[in-house]
RNA sequence: GGCCCAGUAGUUCAGUUGGUUAGAACGCCAGCCUGUCACGCUGGAGGUCGACGGUUCGAGCCCGUUCUGGGUCGCCA
């Protein structure tokens, strides 16, 4: 191993050209590969910002060219020479017209062979590269990934700052509240048998930054949850947390769309049209079945009930009958992929989801085939094609349930799996979206009871007000999501300022006076001392990125990442802790 | 918590109806090589077949349990 003293860098690996030719360059990086041709060696030098050629031959100094022979994929190098043309070059690279003729090497460290290839198609499994999360992390694809979530925080705080936001930092150690989903806790030491909670978002703080007077507060928040993981699912990530005062829901959505449309043209070059589209909350689950319904394709749900609703085919009259309905979507031109066999795999897949099976009709040019046809007169067939507007090559795929939500949500899911088997996601077209208009409550099936959809201080839509006791799946909210391509990337809402009417939102969650001010008094307090109007939103930054990355998973845009069971293989965490460090937190495992 | 998939050399994988000494490619090590850039050529090393138990004369292969990783539903904004 050799000391730098001495040695100063003067140019990244990724910058020399034809321009610096003659010139002496310092460079440092690590050996991506050692060519040794007998008395010609080449290494590749690697950085951040690419691969330079260092090139040692005859006229290279006998001790340096012994050096470079012992130099192997990883070592550390600190390299200094003269810029000189290729004789041939490698158009494959930015440098490939040029290379080091090294005068002076130093080995500044050596590396054991790495586990996996330091390469862009890796081949390596998961864990493997999880383990050693930093050599994964040197592989191009993820250079570019965290310089582009780099970029997109800095193009963020940009926007923000720009349009006279302030950012302010909440703090981590926060109450524990039990709505929502679960916290993580941190035990108190100064109160034994207390415990501080992981922020889920900094909801109360960003509203009482507004009671404050901040006006416009941004900040990158990381946000915990102790959920179970998900390909786009991380128990730690980033928001873009914002909160806006004397503003209404326009105001907020224009802002973000401006954010999007800036992020997406400064750093992908791109063009979101302007304004989103915006359906409400009833028509995404109408038409798409989800609430967060990729537009990059159609195949919107159709509606049989009415059409088959005297049929022979005890299925669809029987789910009819029992207060549901019969639904459907049309998937174009898929006659040939979705094969007798495909169809089948479709229909475990609803199985897996708590579905019964899907009646489905394949309309190939030699004629149609159907799993229930024979139920069916040649006119009531007619109807299904007339309704769903399907035409030869198409497949129509049927779902029937005695409840008409679970047709839906069913669907919704049918419609997204069946999408990706005909590659319809495949595309990078960038398809933004607005759901508007959420429902306020929603009903614990379990329970019975009424939960706020979205949280207790969001603000009722002004219609809604009358039906807040009488009639609550009638209430909707000023609660709004952002949609790209199927994945929710943000949720806000206007929230409520008004003393009266939080009281009526509580007393219609069942939530005593004793109740709400032990779980939220700080907040109501502090709405007694002249609340501004304000509402705001939290974009998963996370997500944001994973799309604009192209990305299939959160692991590839976060540097250290967590596995699907919340675990880091790297650090072998979480982990036990000394007996001593339990005690002094007053807290024992059970046995 | 449920369901599905995977686990064999450092890595990615192959491994026949259960049958002798478990193979390939890349990587690694050594030698040769003056224009390579996935250098080339020759040779070599490298295995608890995830773990435990069972069936069998005999298990990488069959059965059970379990661990690990991934996907997904529930859960989760």
């Amino acid at each position: 191993m050799e000391s730098l003293a001495n040695f100063k860098r003067d140019i990244y690996c990724g910058e020399p050209r034809m321009a610096q030719l003659g010139q002496t360059l310092s460079v440092c990086g690590w050996t991506q590969r050692q060519r040794d041709l007998g008395s010609l060696i080449f290494i590749d030098l690697r950085d951040r910002t690419g691969i330079l050629q260092l090139a040692f031959d005859d006229e290279t100094d006998r001790a340096v060219f012994e050096k470079a022979a012992s130099v192997r994929s990883e070592f550390v190098l600190a390299a200094r020479g003269i810029l000189r043309e290729r004789s041939s070059k490698n158009p494959d690279i930015p440098t490939g017209d040029v290379e080091l003729q090294v005068t002076e090497l130093r080995i500044l460290a050596q590396s054991e062979t790495p586990p996996f290839e330091i390469i862009e198609q890796v081949k390596a499994g998961e864990l493997v590269r999880l383990k050693h999360r930093y050599l994964d992390l040197r592989r191009p694809e993820l250079q570019r990934n965290i310089l582009l979530r780099h970029q997109a925080a800095k193009v963020t705080r940009d926007y923000f700052y720009e349009n006279g936001f302030l950012e302010i930092e909440t703090p981590m150690l926060v109450r524990s509240t039990p709505e929502g989903a679960r916290d993580f806790l941190v035990p108190s030491r100064l109160h034994p048998g207390s415990f501080y909670a992981l922020p889920q978002s900094p909801q109360l703080y960003k509203q009482l930054s507004m009671v404050a007077g901040f006006d416009r507060y941004i900040q990158l928040a990381r946000c915990f949850r102790d959920e179970d993981l998900r390909a786009d699912r991380q128990p730690e990530f980033t928001q873009v947390d914002l909160e806006m005062s004397f503003v209404d829901q326009d105001d907020v959505l224009d802002m973000v769309e401006g954010y999007m449309a800036r992020l997406f043209q400064d750093i992908l070059g791109r063009e979101l049209s302007l304004p989103f589209k915006r359906i409400t909350y009833n028509e995404a689950i109408t038409r798409y079945g989800s609430d967060k319904p990729d537009l990059r394709y159609g195949m919107e749900i159709f509606d049989l009930t009415d059409t088959v609703k005297d049929c022979g085919f005890g299925v669809f009259t029987g789910a009819i009958q029992s207060g549901g309905g019969v639904r459907g979507i049309v998937a174009k031109d898929a006659v040939s992929t979705l094969s007798r066999k495909e169809i089948d795999k479709l229909i475990e897949y609803i199985r897996g989801i708590g579905g019964k099976g899907i009646a489905w009709v394949r309309l190939s040019p030699d004629g149609a085939t159907s799993s229930f046809s024979k139920f069916m007169t040649d006119e009531e067939m007619d109807a299904i094609f007339q309704v769903s507007g399907a035409e030869t090559g198409d497949v129509i795929l049927l779902i029937a349930d005695g409840s008409n939500s679970a047709v839906l949500s069913q669907l919704g899911l049918l419609r997204t799996e069946t999408a990706k088997r005909l590659g319809l996601t495949q595309s990078d077209q960038m398809e933004p979206l607005w759901i508007v208009e959420f429902p306020f409550f929603e009903k614990n099936e379990e329970t019975g009871e009424f939960v706020p959809m979205h949280h207790a201080f969001t603000a009722p839509m002004d219609e809604c007000l009358d039906y807040f006791e009488i009639d609550k799946e009638r209430v909707r909210a000023k609660a709004y999501d952002l949609v790209l391509n199927g994945v929710e990337l943000s949720s806000g809402s206007i929230r409520i300022t008004d003393a009266a009417l939080q009281q009526r939102v509580f007393d219609a969650l069942g939530l005593s006076p004793e109740e709400s001010k032990r779980k939220f008094g700080f907040l109501l307090e502090a709405f007694q001392y002249g609340p501004p109007p304000h509402g705001g939103m939290g974009l998963g930054f996370d997500r944001i990125v994973m799309l604009m990355a192209g990305a299939d998973s959160l692991r590839d845009i976060i540097a250290f990442p967590k596995t699907k069971d919340a675990a880091e293989p790297m650090t072998d965490c979480p982990d036990n802790v000394e007996t001593e460090h339990l005690d002094e937190l007053g807290l024992a495992l059970k046995a």
